[in-house]
DNA sequence: GATGAATGAGTGTTCATTCAT
DNA sequence: GATGAATGAACACTCATTCAT
């Protein structure tokens, strides 16, 4: 994979057609199920082609290569979690901070809904191929937004510390499947980490 | 024909004479100059043999697989990392709460001294690999007993949030290639970030 | 890393153009006579799919390892032989016993036409692999229909003597490449073989 | 093994003291013990001397190769065969012709004393290295005196119909496993085939 | 647009054998 | 005589990717 030579990112059709978007999608849950039954190892271009019914062909018909195939789920799981989370703050917009922040960590817990190998392997997939930085940016902007801002102030270093120990904490979860990653009290664990590191931050301010 | 297939725990002889040692340390620096040098892609057994300048069997001879050399190097990290946590903390064993805090965040920030793309490629290595647990188990049986037992009591789950939190934002900043992974600001910020948890963990007490 | 390790029975592709059919038949073609060339040691499958004149990925596309590939060589040769029997006999069918006998004999004496070379290496690696018995399973039937129901009935276990006889013969002589093997007295001395087992058997009833 | 540069057959030291037959048999026995456990791929020269309890390079005192360790362990068995077979017959000189080949096919049925799977992996080995002629060449002499000297004439190229048909069928019920093996009416049925094909040849008379 | 046969560089790994100690 | 660390040629096999049909 890392040992091919490369063409400089090929655009790829973007779908416009109904079939199109259908073949799309069965590519996505294809390589999602293949994830989710062996991990990693069991991504292979020709399986995920094999198991979407379409030929390898059509395959790299829209997806450049196998890391933007990675990415595509990746951000397909990523868009869903950052929609639960906006969907869950627009639910109550005069919801208190650690309301606030107690629906943002359920919705992060909750992503890739149901399929924890799968979400493992696209963690593995993605650190191992380093895109985590872009894919994550959606996510950090939002947090960025929500939670600091509102009615904290972190700065840009603080802010970083606080998403990657929130993220860090879940992913370690994850990728060691630990059995507790649902339950009420890590959910606890996790808003207290939350709002004691942003009360203990000294620039912050006691709401107006 | 293919004697490939293989019980997946195979002895390996255990150096017992000078020149093997030497050899073992010779394969274990050359894999990390290649990791550091071209990232996980660039290690391959046979480039690792030629670069440590010792045969392909050699290096059979000591790791009964390349997940074997990786799992070495990272476990020589690791321990290297833990002995100087455990020196920066007998240092000075008045120390107080933080600076116990800070030199073992120090610690943990240094680790690998200076290899940062060797670093991040054992990490990605590791996750790939899902041996991240065993090899941080020493870790955090090491921080259980520092940090928690004295003089705060976190729970379990208490414990694997707070490690992964802070080893979370460590390996952020290594994969994401932070500039500020070592900044004076950054280890300020981290050694917040624990303190503030385990000062607002309920069940903590203040210290006599 | 290592991907090797692999279930037993691979389903690969099975040719539906032309295109592919040549190419299977030209990799069979190979290996024969490599094998005729230089015996099973010879026999490595880059070697194979170079002299075919494929990549050795298209061979791997037909043949799930090395040992499937010497199967099929093998499975290929038994069904000419059986053909070459087959249609010996029904050349004429109101042949004597002897004469039929003597039919079997000769078309098993030739198979792998004029390659004795390539007949050894395969004896050797079909034993050595232990698939003699799936192989023989279709020679192993035809003789028990030919020989002994008409007008013989041998047991099971006497089908088994005479057909391992007379196999064990042949293969004897390819194996330690006698001269004779070709000759009309052995020929003679195989049907007396024959012959002379089924008329001892005490089952065996005079021909009407 | 068979891909190896091969130096000339290089002469190895004879074991002329007590100590060095020891080791000679620990490794024999290491060997044979190997095969019946896991079969001609777990032969390797390493694992011989490992559980022979002598050092590779001990092993290689005593045989140049591979080969010349397979055929010793062939011509250990080989002999004990024969050793067997003729103390069969000097048991009773009188014995009838029958009661001869009676004693020899037991004989030959009983040879690896239980070690079936050893059996069968060294006769794959032999084969497959194509030794078998002169690994058989002392019983094949053996056969030639007992057998159709006395009181029948046989030709050479009798005596090789007779002799591999014989071998043909007890190895074939070896190498496929067949229950029978040891059953007396197996043993009837080859005491039946080598007299029948005795008693049909032209130039045999009838005993004096 | 789709197909799928073909590609081939590259990898991990084995194991018979040597020779300095 | 014995040791065992070291050797390295050789091999089977994978899989992302292309392109003629």
């Amino acid at each position: 994979m890392a040992k091919r030579p490369q063409p400089p990112e090929i655009k790829r059709r973007i779908p416009r057609q109904a079939r199109a978007e259908e073949t799309v999608s069965a590519i996505l849950e294809a390589a999602a199920q293949l994830l989710e039954a062996g991990g990693l190892a069991a991504l292979t271009t020709n399986a995920v082609a094999e198991r979407a019914g379409v030929s390898i062909g059509t395959l790299y018909q829209y997806f450049a290569n196998k890391q933007a195939l990675l990415r595509a789920i990746g951000e397909r799981e990523m868009n869903k979690t950052l929609a639960a989370v906006s969907a869950a703050l627009r639910g109550d917009p005069q919801a208190s901070g650690e309301a606030r922040v107690r629906a943002m960590v359920r919705a992060m817990v909750n992503a890739f809904h149901g399929r924890q190998r799968a979400r493992k392997a696209v963690i593995q997939a993605v650190l191992a191929q380093g895109s985590a930085i872009e894919l994550m940016a959606p996510l950090t902007a939002f947090l960025a937004e929500t939670e600091a801002n509102q009615p904290y102030r972190l700065s840009h270093e603080q802010m970083f510390v606080l998403s990657r120990a929130l993220i860090g904490v879940i992913r370690a979860a994850v990728l060691e499947e630990r059995p507790f990653l649902k339950s009420q009290s890590f959910e606890d664990e996790l808003v207290r980490l939350v709002l004691a590191y942003v009360g203990a931050t000294p620039s912050s301010t006691a709401p107006g």
